[in-house]
Parts: C-alpha cells; structure tokens; sequence
DNA sequence: GTTCCGCATGAATCGATAG
DNA sequence: ACTATCGATTCATGCGGAA
C-alpha cells in the first residue's frame, strides 16, 4: 500500500486480500446492516448476517497490527416487533474467531430520525463495538479530551461570544495562549456514551457518519503516521478525515460510484485508485 | 395479593410463588450484577450468571400479565480487559424461555464512577433491557413526554442561571405557573436514550437507582391502579414511586434490614410487610 | 430567600503485592 | 502460576454551612 490514501474498487472479501499481515493500526467502518441499504450493497438478511461477517473479521483480524483497534459501527434492526440478535451473536463469533470484545461505546444520536409508532420510541443509539487482538493495545486519551463539566459551566461565561460558540471538538487547538493554558489543567477525560448529531448534509450516501465520529477514534487510537482502514467506505469520510489528521488510509467500497465520490473529495495531491482493470491510477 | 404496597421478605426464587398467575402489569428491577454487591447478595459469578437469573425470570414469565412489561436494568462488568457477555448470553437464553425482546434502552449515567487506566475511559451506561409476553402490550406514550429541543434551546435563554443548570428531567414540575402552561403545547415523544444521574446520596442501600428510573417506566407502561413489581427491592425506590403515582406494589427482597427500611420510606397506611414468622403485619 | 464554596461519595478498573 | 486483596486514579452530584 502506498502512504496517504489507498482506494480500493470491489468486493471486500476479495479486496482485503491485497491489504499485508499486521499493516493497519486502526479499522473503523460501519457496515451495511442487516436487510438494509439492500440496492446498494444487495442486503444481507439478519439470520445469514454472522455467516456473511465472519470471513471479512479473519481478513481484518490478519491486517490489523497486535497494538491495533478495529471499531465497528453497527446496530441491530426491528424484526416482527424483536430487536434482532444477530449483533450479539456476531460478538459470540467473533471471540471465538479470536478477538477480544474490549467495550462497547455508545452514540447518542442527538438528532435522531423522526417518527411515532405506537410502542416503540425514536432510537436515538448506535453501538459502536471495540475489538482487539491484544490486551495491551495503543491509546492516546489525551488527544480526545474534553472541557470539563464546571469549568463549561462556570468559567466559558467569561468568555467572548465567539469563542463560546465554537466547535468543542476544536477545543485546545483554536483557542489563544491564555486560554490553552487554563485547558491543560481544566479538562477531563471523556466517557464511553459519545454525544454527536447524525450528518444531515445533501450527501449522496445513505449512511454517512458524521466526521466527529472516524476523528475521535483515529485521535484516540492512532498516530501521524499511521494505517487507518474502512473496509466499508461509502462516501469516504473516514479517508477524509485520516487525510487531515495525516494519518495513510485504505478505503474499500463495490460501487464504483461512491470510490470516485471519495476520490474527489480528497486532496488532488492524495488518493490512489486501484481501479478493477489497471494496476492502479495515480492522481 | 394486597392492593397497596407488599412487601416480602426472603429469596425471590421462593417469595415469587406467593404471587399468582397473570396477575402483574409491570415488573422492573435491577438484580446484583455478576461478581458485585458480594457482602449483601452473595455474589454471582458470570459464568454462573445465566443458569442463576433463568429459574428466575420464568417466574416472572409466569406472573406478568400477557400486555405487561419486564424492564431489566443490568450491566456487564469488565474481566481480563474485557466485557463480559453473560448479559448477551442471558437475552438469547431468555428468548428461548419464551420472552420477546422488544427494545434496549440505554440510561445514560451523567455522574459516572471516576477513575482513570491506561486503556478504558470511564463506564457512563447501563442498559434497560425491554422484556414481553406478545407483541402487543400497554405502553402509555403521552406520560413521558418532555419540554422540546427547540423549547430548550429559546425559552430557556430567558431564565435565570439556576433554572437553566438544573436537571433537564425535571423540567415541567418544577417550574412556575406561567411557563408550565407553556408545556402542553410544545412536548415531544422521548427517545431510548435516558439521562438521568446516579442516586449518589446517603442511603443505607449500596446501589440505589434515582426515582426518575423506575417513575419513567412506571408511567409510561402503566396506569393508576396496576400492579408494579421488583424482585430485587433494595431499599424500596420502586415501591415508593409506585405508590406516589398511585399503582399498587410488590417488592421483594433476601435482606430484611433492606424491607424495614422499604417498609419506613412507604407512607402509614400503606405496606404490608410479610415476615417469614407472621403471616403478615400490617401497619 | 439566594448563591457560592468545600466536601464526601459512589454497580469502576488496573497493576502491584501478598498468600 | 493463579487467585485474593489493596492502593491509586478520577469527576458529577447533592449536601451543609457560610457569605
């Protein structure tokens, strides 16, 4: 794989095969869920879903580093008024394919789809399952770390307007000196429930997730430097993201379609892509 | 069973007998989790967990009426780096015994246990597992509504600092007359995401949940009149809502110190305390 | 009556130490 | 080696006392 960003056009399964041993510090990706996103990724129904997992999780066990992470956005549909159990069973499986379970992250959706059914509620949460190959893995919490509860309340109100209403996420990097010096003693380390709005932006993807989401946890498990690896790509945020965090990625995706979208919303000077036909396609 | 609030004393393996057939509309409970709460109740290991909490839940199969509901709060605990699946294990089991799982809600732990390792972030959830006998079942969806976002967001501007900090749950009993006409016409359905703080005051109980747990399950899947019941009382917070909001009562527990304290928070006229040497003794 | 400050207190988890 | 116990770490909350 070449520095910055790999995109590779094709089935997963397959394509995972040109990805080497122990070469990828951080996997994260969303995939299709059950019997949904059905004419795009041709659906996959919830008691085939373990069976149709598994051999993907053995290739991303095999290119995942011993110190790497792999996050995996997923969760289980409505199915004749039962939540289904194919995610709890893929947890099951995939232990016994020889990954540890480390936590489970939840994502409050602050702004979830709309919708009244007469008894079930909006759901408003996503699992975000961690996976390891070994106890002791790479985590840098710091890059993650967030005002703390008082200090939010009490000491911004001193603050000007406009630097109250930036993004948290950009706290400690936007801010002055002056301020800075106050964040180092004055946050905290965050929790397992992430608090992020869906993207609701006029992508052409069915299922984006929102930038914040990837940058957390490239923040948190990676390096400058690093391999980061979404074997399911959609529109690309993940790359995007790994692009401007300068992190190298790899991105795998079956339509053609989506790999050009991603294509182009990386840097000109980044961005290979290994078309079916040519070996590969520099920009 | 006596209408008003019950309460008996010893294992809820035995106790749960005394209860008739189909005659409970709304269990909710929190048992000792696996491996914690050892001095009061013993300590269940994981991997006993399930062969354990079985004979258990087919009691309570047994006692929920056939539109009743059975709300579980648990939370799996981390062991050699990683999270157990007893509770995953336990969900597929009880499907088996005939359960439908109809919802996970997720109780978002504002003020979680602090603490700090080299590769976890503090633990901020615990899930409400939604247990039921059919697929149609009573859930009364207007009396857990709450104040909207965008409600929040302007109005709120206006209020005093105070106001504003305190707990959003609150909302709508709190305030004064003029905003709380307000309320009836800007409300919306909640989610299956819950925001409340643990109960971290002095109670003589080692785990006590807030009121709004069991208060928001009790309004929401019964009616004035019903039968609530906890087989795992503790210090009787279920109990107590459920005779604030007017619903009558059965709670459980293998430690009498817990029931006497139950039976005092309970009003004069209510409780009936079964101890094992009398048949019971009302108050 | 308010507001502010200080303090104790948890359904935790890891690593080291002791049996 | 494998299990039991202990200290260190850390932060939102609600209480009491004081201004």
């Amino acid at each position: 794989m070449n520095s910055g960003s790999n995109i590779l056009i094709g089935d997963c399964r397959e394509q995972l095969k040109l990805v080497p041993d122990n070469s990828v510090d951080l996997i994260v990706t969303s995939p299709p869920y059950a019997d949904q996103r059905t004419n795009t990724y041709g659906g996959v129904p919830p008691d085939k879903y373990v069976e149709w997992f598994l051999p993907i999780s053995e290739q991303l066990l095999r290119v995942l580093r011993e110190s790497g992470t792999f996050i995996l956005n997923i969760k289980e549909k409505v199915v004749a008024g039962e939540r289904s159990t194919y995610v709890m069973e893929l947890i099951l499986a995939m232990r016994r394919q020889g990954w540890l379970w480390t936590e489970e992250f939840i994502w409050h959706k602050k702004n979830c789809y709309p919708g009244k059914w007469p008894n079930r509620f909006r759901d408003a949460w996503e699992r975000l399952l961690q996976f390891n190959k070994n106890r002791r893995f790479h985590m840098y919490q710091e890059s993650v770390m967030v005002p703390m509860g008082e200090w939010a309340d009490t000491r911004l109100r001193n603050l000007s307007t406009t630097d109250r209403l930036r993004d948290p996420s950009k706290v400690g990097s936007g801010f002055g000196k002056n301020i800075s010096n106050w964040l180092n003693r004055e946050r905290a380390y965050p929790t397992n429930v992430l608090h992020l709005a869906t993207e609701c932006s006029n992508r052409n993807h069915s299922a984006a997730f929102p930038e914040e989401l990837p940058e957390w946890f490239i923040r948190l498990f990676t390096q400058e430097g690093d391999m980061v690896l979404d074997p399911f790509m959609g529109s690309g945020t993940t790359l995007v993201v790994a692009e401007r965090l300068k992190r190298n990625a790899i991105g795998i995706d079956i339509v053609p379609e989506y790999c050009r979208m991603a294509k182009t919303r990386l840097s000109p000077f980044e961005g290979y892509l290994l078309e079916e036909e040519e070996e590969y396609e520099s920009s």
